[in-house]
DNA sequence: ACAGATATCGAACACAGTGTTCAGTTATAG
DNA sequence: CTATAACTGAACACTGTGTTCGATATCTGT
């Protein structure tokens, strides 16, 4: 494949991204990407159909680095449900490590986009072993309401540590997080969730691989697909 | 004041209202609203400096209806933390009569400005009888986030409800929520909260005023301020 | 190193939507 | 009835989008 293409990717998907942390994402145009980026306006086109599209390849990519990245570290000692309320800790600092960019792209209109985004991976990262976890099929609250639920408490969490400038260190946010969240979860789908089970399972897993989000600055081609 | 201006905003506002159950309020243009409501360009920019304010404007009149309503049957019979669980029941029912109208709006990015108002609303309504409720300065999770948390909670649910076609009568919803969330507020807050005080909440102001909600169509004059 | 392929350039274009202006026409209040 | 104020509607400048195409630069495979 072309060398060409990865980099002019490149080029662009940094163009946005520190153009977002500047401006938000909503008041970026095109013509800003192409001036930061210097690439021309025909090849912007060429490569995304619009700014929704090379946003989103960033993302798309993100996730395939996530992904790679969990099952290296994970398989061995990832739990029945390894994935889930372990990392929220390793979330919430690495998102004020980046609060900067994440401020910007939640604050906007456009953070619906996104969040909407984010909510999808984290409910489908967290569904399969919420499922796997539960014996019966009865549960006070159907599961994909819970794991809905749930990820929507995470985010709203983040976002309102986000816009009050963080003022607790990301421990507490943790902490404060399992105490509204793991009673209610605990009344909906039984008590299968146990405070011991989820600390042990913090403590193993701590390096899960949160970290990777928005580290796109620094890699290549952004879109898995071919030109 | 003239008998006209309200008139064209209640044109305008009903214009906006239809279009959006039907494209969806970000696919709408300054046209589409002035071609069905039947009025010029110029008294558009008149009245509102965009799109938005004629969304907001909507709001706040909503707003106002709703106080005034809360008012009227209130202060008799609302407990010391009278607006907040008690009423939710009513905005499940009230929500799911004009799903459509709320869908349309809840589904886009275009929501997310949306649901900012109704949770900033909605917060606003809960934050001071949760903090009359609670003795103790020193609580597990500070009040202000324990509420933007119920309120994220309340609103997450709604959205899956409607996304997902509404397959539980509200009585289901409320009563998820309920499960959901209490546990979760007794352990944040201490335990004022008691299952008993809610129900019994909820008999007394079951006719609250969500109903006002959206109601705005049959209404005139939107806007408070003067032109 | 060379040839063919292909990515990029950049300027021009059509298009859609925004928000403003202003002279002319109504409707309203008092 | 009249002065006031709201509405009209067409024209305008402006910003941003997405497309096209011939010319140029750069890469890949051999």
């Amino acid at each position: 494949m072309d060398r060409r293409i990865g980099r002019t990717r490149k080029l662009m998907q940094e163009a946005l991204m520190s153009l977002i942390t500047e401006k938000g994402y909503e008041a970026i145009t095109v013509q800003d990407i192409l001036d930061r980026a210097d690439v021309g306006r025909s090849t912007f086109y060429a490569h995304y159909r619009d700014k929704d599209e090379l946003l989103f390849s960033g993302f798309e990519h993100l996730r395939g680095l996530f992904e790679q990245q969990q099952r290296s570290l994970g398989a061995a000692q990832q739990g029945e449900h390894g994935a889930d309320f372990n990392m929220i800790l390793e979330l919430f600092r690495h998102t004020g490590q980046n609060h900067k960019l994440y401020k910007a792209i939640a604050g906007k209109q456009s953070g619906e986009m996104i969040l909407k985004y984010l909510h999808r991976y984290l409910y489908d990262m967290m569904i399969v072993p919420h499922k796997a976890l539960v014996k019966s099929k009865k549960t006070a609250v159907p599961i994909e309401v819970a794991t809905h639920w749930i990820v929507s408490s995470l985010l709203s969490l983040m976002i309102w540590w986000l816009e009050n400038n963080m003022p607790f260190p990301p421990e507490r946010m943790d902490e404060m997080f399992r105490q509204l969240t793991m009673p209610g979860m605990e009344a909906a789908l039984g008590r299968k969730v146990q405070k011991r089970d989820i600390d042990k399972a913090a403590i193993v897993k701590k390096d899960s691989g949160a970290k990777a989000f928005y580290s796109m600055f620094v890699d290549q081609e952004g879109r898995p697909e071919g030109s």
